[in-house]
RNA sequence: GUGGUUGUAGUUCAGUUGGUUAGAACGCCUGAUUGUGGUUCAGGAGGUCGUCGGUUCGAGCCCGAUCUUCCACCCCA
């Protein structure tokens, strides 16, 4: 008996129908990435280990997929580090890490071509990476991130793009009702600073972090947990429950900061995107200031947003940040940037949800080429040439077969045309066009034929 | 990593306190129709009940291990 094969745990085949949706939007978020001067950057699938490990945290390392060196893997390593366990024998046997995100892999390029790149760089990359964690619903050990980063400029200008470009994609995909959660670290560090919790930001944002999921109570106990005085918790609440348009939201909290640096730093930086962003006409930019949005990510220092799609059962779609110092593990200081990234896969699901994939982005062959016997077939394959020479997908059942087994064939695979070639056909000229979603058939020269497929295209 | 959960036909699922030959729907194949798909009708194929072991006269059902699925926590996209 032979094995049923199967793929490894929180992988995914991606089928025909899949792909073509799933390029669907690849498309689109590559033509706005370009439109915005990006350029695309593709990394290696296998980083060093030494460019990988200790940029992700303790628990980062652990999700790490690490590959074993090449030939006898073991033989490096001495009886010692074998009976010392898995943390003194990795490294003798691995060297190289399957990348866990793209933003590492660009840094590390960055550094690397720093004397030929044009500051700002602006790049993006779309490409998978991979993570040993354990898979859940739209959790996967393999998934495509879709990331566009500029670095080498402070400019604000560059998170108000970053605005653009997502409503840009947005519309293009269809979406309408959504939400560009924004936030500032510097404003969070003014919070806390304020309620009198300085130096205990990252636990304050990891808290707050939590707030539209287990609701105010339970985040303040989770501060009270990681060290934050109950009387400062509680002076965070107002401002937590802070309410009203975003020019209000700024100016109550203006007043609060009167003494934070930091926040007094946030806000301004917040008013300048804002204002950057009337020069481009949106009608509704979709910004909602969220002083709860905190991103769990430590390395951002400035701006940061997620992007969250209204009356679905799906989590962020899309978030990103500025950072002051990615390059600066590698020995690149002072190279400020900030970035953004699309999750493809709850994009995808989200699109789903909504019915939002056009029909059109799932079609394949345009138009079947019906025959019945050596003759006719061999006489398919001229007008199947002359259909591609038109640039009409096409194409000709490839086996002797009945009609019914061919037109069976068309439909599943959802081709719009059916051309019949018989005896009658041949001797004619005029082919039997048959439109497979009306069944209407006409008797046409192929010139005719290719007009009208082409036509019904435009 | 912690705790729970699932596994029966290609797919979604039934399957009685452990008792003969494991079912349905959809899908698939063939025919009704030797030049016509989607609808209809008739027929057919398809299962070592996740895997290995144990209990039993007897296991899809009970027990153990293992893999797998999904869920919560942690963390994250």
């Amino acid at each position: 008996m032979s094995q049923k094969p199967t793929i490894p745990k929180g992988t995914r085949d991606f089928g025909p129908q899949q792909m073509a949706k799933r390029n669907f939007i690849f498309k689109a978020i590559k033509t706005v990435f370009e439109k915005y001067g990006f350029m695309p950057l593709e990394t290696p699938t296998m980083e060093n280990l030494s460019v990988l490990t200790g940029k992700y945290g303790d628990e980062g390392d652990q999700l790490l997929f690490k590959v074993l060196n090449s030939g006898d893997y073991l033989s490096k390593a001495s009886e010692e580090e074998i009976s010392g366990g898995s943390k003194s024998l990795l490294p003798k046997i691995s060297e190289k890490g399957l990348r866990y995100d793209l933003t590492v892999p660009f840094a590390r390029y960055v550094v690397m071509n720093q004397h030929d790149l044009a500051l700002p760089f602006k790049r993006y990359q779309i490409q998978p990476v991979w993570r040993a964690d354990k898979p859940q619903r739209g959790r996967y050990r393999e998934f495509y991130q879709c990331d566009a980063d500029v670095v080498g400029t402070e400019s604000l200008i560059c998170e108000s793009e970053i605005i653009l470009m997502i409503n840009e994609v947005f519309a293009q995909l269809g979406i309408t009702d959504y939400n560009i959660k924004i936030n500032h670290r510097q404003i969070l560090k003014g919070i806390t600073e304020a309620i009198g919790a300085e130096g205990k930001e990252s636990e304050f944002c990891v808290a707050i972090d939590k707030l539209d999921k287990i609701g105010l109570e339970k985040v303040l106990k989770e501060m009270e947990d990681r060290g934050i005085s109950a009387e400062a918790a509680q002076k965070s609440v107002p401002i937590l429950e802070l309410s009203g348009s975003i020019e209000e939201k700024i100016a109550k909290l203006k007043d609060i900061f009167k003494d934070s640096e930091s926040g007094k730093k946030g806000l301004n930086d917040l008013e300048e995107i804002l204002e950057t962003l009337k020069s481009f006409e949106l009608d509704n930019n979709h910004i909602d200031f969220d002083v709860s949005l905190a991103r769990g990510l430590s390395y951002y220092t400035g701006s940061i947003f997620e992007v969250k799609v209204n009356n679905v059962s799906i989590g962020s779609v899309s978030g990103g940040g500025r950072y002051d110092d990615l390059t600066g593990v590698f020995g690149l200081k002072g190279l400020s940037g900030v970035g953004f990234s699309f999750g493809v896969d709850r994009i995808y699901d989200v699109l789903e949800e909504l019915n939002l994939f056009p029909t059109d982005a799932t079609t394949s062959t345009e138009a079947l080429i019906v025959h019945f016997d050596e003759e006719t077939k061999k006489y398919g394959l001229s007008v199947l040439n002359q259909l591609r020479k038109a640039g009409i997908k096409s194409e000709i059942y490839p086996d002797k077969a009945k009609p019914k087994k061919q037109f069976t064939y068309a439909d599943k695979k959802n081709i719009a045309y059916t051309i019949v070639i018989g005896s009658d056909e041949m001797a004619s000229g005029n082919l039997t066009l048959k439109s497979m979603a009306s069944g209407q058939q006409d008797q046409l020269a192929l010139d005719a034929i290719i007009d009208k497929i082409t036509g019904h295209n435009e």
